[in-house]
DNA sequence: CCGGTTTCTGAAAACGCTTACATTGCCCCA
DNA sequence: TGGGGCAATGTAAGCGTTTTCAGAAACCGG
C-alpha cells in the first residue's frame, strides 16, 4: 500500500499537521523539522493522495472540459490552447465528450461535481436547459460556442465571418455561390449559414442561395463534393462551413477532374493548421482557435477567483479573412456576367 | 452552498446511509423509501461530490492521460481511440502533458496519485527513471510508445515501418533517398531512423544515408524542405518520419517549384487523417492511431481489475504501407541507374 | 405468542488530507 | 525569577462520501 501521510508522522516522530506544513512549504515549521520530514517522506516514496488533498481543501485544481467530440484539428488546436494556460496556473484538465448526446452531456455535467473547481463547456446543440439543470449551481463556468442567458462565453464571430466571406467570392467575380452547411441544431453551423445567406442577398438579391448540408466532417464534405459534380448547373463556387468539409470536398472535387479554383472556387472556414497545406491552400475565415481555448480558460480561471461575483459576460472573437489560392478570380465569369454590385 | 448528502438525509429524515444506499441503487432498501429519497434529492438538486464518493471507496473512475504533447493530429487521434473506451467504461480522462520536460512530467505523474484510477503513459523521450521514481507504485499503468522494463506497454512497430518504406521507395526506383528524422532523443524518432538506415545498407549498400533532423512539426519538415532545395545534388525521394514533417516538406517543395513525385518522390509516416487530402495524397505508413489509444485503455482497465497481478506484457502494433501518389515511380531515375538488387 | 430469520435502517468509523484551535516550550525583560 | 509573548508543534474536527456493524422492525412457522 502507498504510504499515507500518517506513515511519514509516523517514521518522522512528529503529527500529520507537522508533515503536512513542512511539506506543503508553511514559514511556521523549523527549517530543521522541514528537512527531517522531507527527508523520510522522500525514504518513503510518499506522495500526496491530491484526492484527500482537494476533498479537505477544497479545491481541486482541476478544470472540467466538455466538448461535443474529439474528431478533427478544431479540438486538439482547442485544447492545446486550454493546456497551455491550464499549464500555466498549474491546472489540471478533466477532458469530456458529449458525443452530440444529451443525456450523455448531462452525465458529464453531473460527474464533474466535486471533481473539479470550473467548467469550460462547448456544447453547439443548443439544448438550453441541459445545463442548468446538470450543472451544480455555484460551480464556475464558461461556455464556448454556446449562448445561454445564465452563463459567461466566449462566442466567435460566425456571422461575420461568413458574410465575409460570401464579399471576398462575390468580389473575386463569383455568382452562383452554394454553401456546405454544417449539422443542423448546430449553433456554429447556424450562424455561418445565416452570415452566407445575409450576405449572399445583401450583394446578389438576384441569385438563390444554393445549400447543400454536411455534418462538418470531411466525409461530409466529401459527399457534398459529389453531389457538386453531379449538377447540372455547378455553382462557381462553393463556400464550406467548415475547413474539414471543405477539404473532403476539394477530394472530391479533384478526383471528378475538376481544377480548384480554375473550375471551382472553394472556401472554408476555420483555419485549422492544415489549411494552408492543402493544394492550392485553402482560403479561409480564420479563427483563432487556440486563442478562443486561452481566453475561455483564462475567463474561467478569474471566475474561479471571484468565486460568488459571477460576471456572466459575453465575449466575441473576431474572425479573419484568410486568402489563399483556393478562390482566385473566374476570368470567365468576370467578363461574362455584369453584376449589380452594391459593395 | 451545493446541497450535501447530508441535506438530502435530514430533508427526507433518514440516514445518510440510508441516502446513499437509494441514490446507488443497492437492493436493501424498500421501494418506497428509495422513491422519497431520490424526490427529495432531486427537489435539493443534489447532485454527489465525486471527489468524496472516491476518497470514500478508493476508486475515482478516472484514468490519467500524460501526453509528451497535444499539437496535431497524431495526439488528437491517439485521445479520440482513448476516449472511446473511457465512453464505453464509464471512465474520465484525466489530461496532462508533459511538454517534453522531465520535470514536467515527474510533476504530472505525481499528480496524478488520488486522483485516478490508473495511468496511460506516452513519453518518448526516453528518460527511462523519471517514471519509476514518480509514479505511485501501485498505480496501474500502461505506456505507449515508450519502453519500460517495469510497465506493460504498447509500441508501434516503427523499425518494420520504416524499413518497409524505404523498401518500397527502392521498388519504385528511388535510389538516393534522404530522410528527415524526427526530434534525437525521440524513441519513435529512433526506431525510424534505424529502420530507414537498415533498410538502405541492406538494398542499396552503395547510397549513403542522407539525414536531415526535424522536430516532428510542419515547421520543421518545411525547413528540411527548403533545405533540400537548396541542395546541388538533390535527393529523389524524401522519406519524413511523420507525416506533419511530410506536408511541411510538401509545402516547401511546391513553393520552390518542385513537383512531387516528378521531381521529387515523397512519403510519410503515421497516416494521420489529413495525409489523404494533400495533393498529391500522401504515401505513408499507417498507424493505426486511434486503435492504438484503444488498446492501451483496454489494457490498462484490464490491470486495474486484476489490480496487484501486474502482467508486463509488450504489445507491439503492426503498420502497414499505405501507397498513393507522392511516390511515384521515377522513369528517368529507373533506366538510368542499375541497381544491384538484393530485394 | 414466541424464538429465529430476514429485511431494512441508523450510527459511526473509515478514506487521507488540511486547518482552526489548543498546547507546549522557549526567550526575554521587568 | 516569574510571567507575557511568540514560535513550533500537536490535537482533533472537519471535508462528503461509502461501508461495516449492530440494532430495530417485520415476518414466519410452530
Amino acid at each position: 500500500m502507498a504510504a499515507t501521510i500518517k506513515d511519514v508522522a509516523k517514521a518522522a516522530r512528529v503529527s500529520v499537521a507537522t508533515v503536512s506544513r513542512a511539506l506543503n512549504g508553511f514559514d511556521n515549521v523549523t527549517e530543521k523539522t522541514r528537512l527531517h520530514v522531507v527527508k523520510v517522506a522522500a525514504r518513503l516514496g510518499y506522495i500526496p493522495h491530491e484526492g484527500a488533498r482537494s476533498l479537505s481543501s477544497r479545491r481541486t485544481a482541476c478544470v472540467g472540459v466538455i466538448l461535443p467530440d474529439l474528431y478533427g484539428e478544431f479540438f486538439s488546436e482547442l485544447i492545446r490552447g486550454i493546456d497551455r494556460v491550464a499549464a500555466n496556473h498549474k491546472l489540471h484538465l478533466l477532458l469530456s465528450c458529449s458525443h452530440g448526446d444529451t443525456a450523455e452531456l448531462g452525465a458529464a455535467l453531473r460527474a464533474m461535481r466535486g471533481r473539479v473547481d470550473g467548467l469550460l463547456v462547448m456544447s453547439p446543440h443548443v439544448d438550453a436547459d441541459v445545463l442548468a439543470k446538470n450543472l451544480p449551481s455555484s460551480m464556475s463556468t464558461v461556455l464556448i460556442n454556446t449562448r445561454h442567458e445564465r452563463y459567461s462565453s466566449l462566442m466567435v464571430d460566425n456571422y461575420e465571418g461568413a458574410r465575409a466571406m460570401v464579399r471576398h467570392l462575390v468580389g473575386r467575380g463569383h455568382r452562383r455561390i452554394a454553401v456546405i452547411a454544417g449539422p443542423e441544431g448546430n449553433f456554429d453551423a447556424r450562424e455561418r449559414l445565416r452570415g452566407y445567406k445575409d450576405g449572399l442577398t445583401e450583394l446578389l438579391p438576384a441569385q438563390r442561395s444554393q445549400i447543400l448540408r454536411g455534418q462538418f466532417t470531411e466525409e461530409s464534405g466529401y459527399r457534398a463534393g459529389r453531389q457538386l459534380l453531379s449538377m447540372s448547373e455547378r455553382p462557381d463556387a462553393v463556400f464550406a462551413a467548415n475547413d474539414m468539409m471543405a477539404i473532403g470536398c476539394l477530394y472530391a472535387l479533384n478526383e471528378g477532374g475538376l481544377n480548384v479554383p480554375q473550375d471551382m472556387a472553394l472556401a472554408g472556414f476555420d483555419d485549422i493548421p492544415i489549411a494552408r497545406y492543402v493544394t492550392p491552400p485553402l482560403t479561409t475565415v480564420r479563427v483563432r482557435i487556440a486563442e478562443l481555448g486561452e481566453l475561455a480558460l483564462e475567463r474561467l480561471v478569474l471566475a474561479i477567483g471571484e468565486a460568488g461575483l459571477d460576471k456572466h459576460s459575453i465575449q466575441t472573437l473576431r474572425t479573419e479573412l484568410v486568402i489563399r489560392s483556393s478562390c482566385s478570380r473566374l476570368a470567365s465569369t468576370l467578363s461574362a456576367v455584369q453584376p449589380k454590385r452594391r459593395i
